[in-house]
DNA sequence: GCCTGTTTCATGCGGCCCAGAAATACACTA
DNA sequence: TAGTGTATTTCTGGGCCGCATGAAACAGGC
């Protein structure tokens, strides 16, 4: 076996840990038992994938005793289909995109001012030049730093953050409420569930600090997931988009627990009128939502 | 001097070729005639660049006849500063815009699909790995092909356009209408002094085929403009990605003079209306614009 | 101070190359 | 046919290097 493949203790490549987690969905998806087969053909046909990162996830699966070699060939689950998704929880983010963090939090806090060139970047963060462009693209797409023509990038002055969110939100104003009264907009009634769950449990978890990320994502995916629904690509882009940009600037609630509790309140609201085909009520809902959340003032860290 | 600016014949660098434009447009603004005096210095701390740039900048332009040197040092206009504007009149497409107009169009042609490497790519157009990437990225942004897991790329089938363009139309028709709504809308009069003036031109012209650019392009600038005159530089964003999105497919008009006549007149409407603040009558005229745009059927090429 | 001529240094772009990994082809089995 | 095991080919991400070029510093004139 001259391939090397999920060496010992070693991680998994970027696709290895996407085909890990895919896995683990798809188990649950199919709702696996015990015993179940998987195998590296099946499965790469699944994925769009070669057999050889398959391969390597399940040797993967394999070492960590979640599956066990089947007679025959190929492998079956050792446990329940919910073991698995231990192994990937969290899709770790890309190197791109932690550059990308770190820099934003950087800027925010002060730390990068004026102008820099991509050579005193590259060596401050000790990264390659491709992650850096790709990061510096970003970066630059979300308005917090600029090219000068010739050479460097000027960062841009932190301190007009105020219009900046003022801005997303009056441009969220326009989209999401618009968004729900698209002709054909529909729903998935799975979606709808998984969502009602996930802000049930949010609601019953007594508040840390540490649930804020938890939190964001939580937001940005109801928000998202509520677009979708007209199905116009470019509505669910714009979203998407405006999710990452408040990823930069928001990873932190800086609200207290009582706004979580109205914020939850008002999501399942929206989802509720929805269901019952009331479109315009759940639009004036998230409008209502939108604007409460723009007039919050974020308290001093 | 062992630094090699603006070799005979060479095409000058991206940053030279800059500013170049960016000297004939100040020009022009400052109302320069024969005889007037340009520095390297001065023009260096204008454009915010070192006089490296400029120099070559100068150099070139005194190559081509229209500076010669001027007792002391420096250059002085040869002629007026109109004739500076016909070095750089249109900016040349980058590269990496080229590779994507490119890609976009054999796409469309049917000569690009399926699947396909990155190493296909580069060896079929002749280009670095970086311009790739840059030109891959904007496409995949357009949802002309998207990424696979693992390697290569996938070619969207063009097929689906159809759809595109009603949610592209649906997209614009939610944005671009409540721009004009948006508190504290106000359009520069300089630009719609501007625009009016261009539209006259373009229904005074009689129709070529040729034309089609420049109305495209014509409008594209219309509808920022309008969206920009809301001051929120994501409605603005949004806007000009969807024209972007448009440059790929509907670069060629294919409606025929009569429509032509239309569009002018309607958008020149709507500057009317807008400058007399009957900001909710325009909103209205330019949804149903939008409305009977996407109507359309294009007949067959 | 404002400007040019010249030199020097840093930057960024592009190509080249390589190791690891993904895709693919082949042989073979149930 | 659906599958595994293995070998081979191809691809991609990342680092390295060289060169043209932009930035900056110095010298000197007005």
């Amino acid at each position: 076996m001259k391939q090397a493949i999920a060496r010992h203790g070693k991680t998994p490549s970027r696709l290895q840990r996407a085909v890990l987690g895919r896995i683990a969905a798809l188990a649950r998806e199919d709702g696996l038992g015990e015993g179940a087969r998987l195998t590296e053909f099946g499965l790469a046909r699944r994925l769009a994938v070669s057999r050889t990162p398959v391969r390597a996830a399940l040797t993967h699966l394999a070492a960590r005793g979640l599956l066990r070699p089947c007679a025959g060939g190929g492998y079956e689950l050792a446990a329940g289909a919910e073991a698995l998704a231990t192994v990937a929880p969290h899709p770790e983010p890309d190197g791109a995109q932690r550059l990308t963090l770190a820099i934003a939090r950087d800027v925010r806090a002060g730390l990068l001012s004026g102008t820099i060139s991509e050579a005193a970047l590259m060596r401050r963060y000790r990264v390659g030049r491709a992650v850096l462009a790709t990061a510096l693209a970003g970066l630059a797409a979300a308005g917090v730093i600029e090219r000068r023509p010739g050479t460097g990038w000027s960062i841009l002055d932190p301190r007009y953050d105020a219009p900046t969110r003022a801005e997303s939100y009056r441009f969220r104003l326009v989209v999401e409420p618009a968004a729900l009264l698209e002709p054909g907009y529909r729903l998935d009634p799975r979606w709808v569930g998984g969502m009602r769950e996930e802000h049930r449990a949010m609601l019953a978890a007594p508040w840390r600090d540490e649930l804020a990320i938890a939190l964001f994502e939580m937001n940005a995916r109801f928000h998202e997931g509520l677009v979708a629904g007209a199905g116009n690509r470019f509505l669910l882009a714009a979203v998407q988009q405006q999710n990452r940009l408040r990823r930069f600037s928001n990873y932190d609630w800086g609200y207290g627990p009582a706004r979580v509790v109205q914020s939850c309140t008002e999501h399942l609201e929206i989802l509720d009128w929805l269901e019952q085909g009331e479109a315009e009520l759940a639009s004036l809902l998230l409008r209502r939502h939108l604007e409460r959340a723009a007039a919050l003032v974020r308290p001093l860290a």
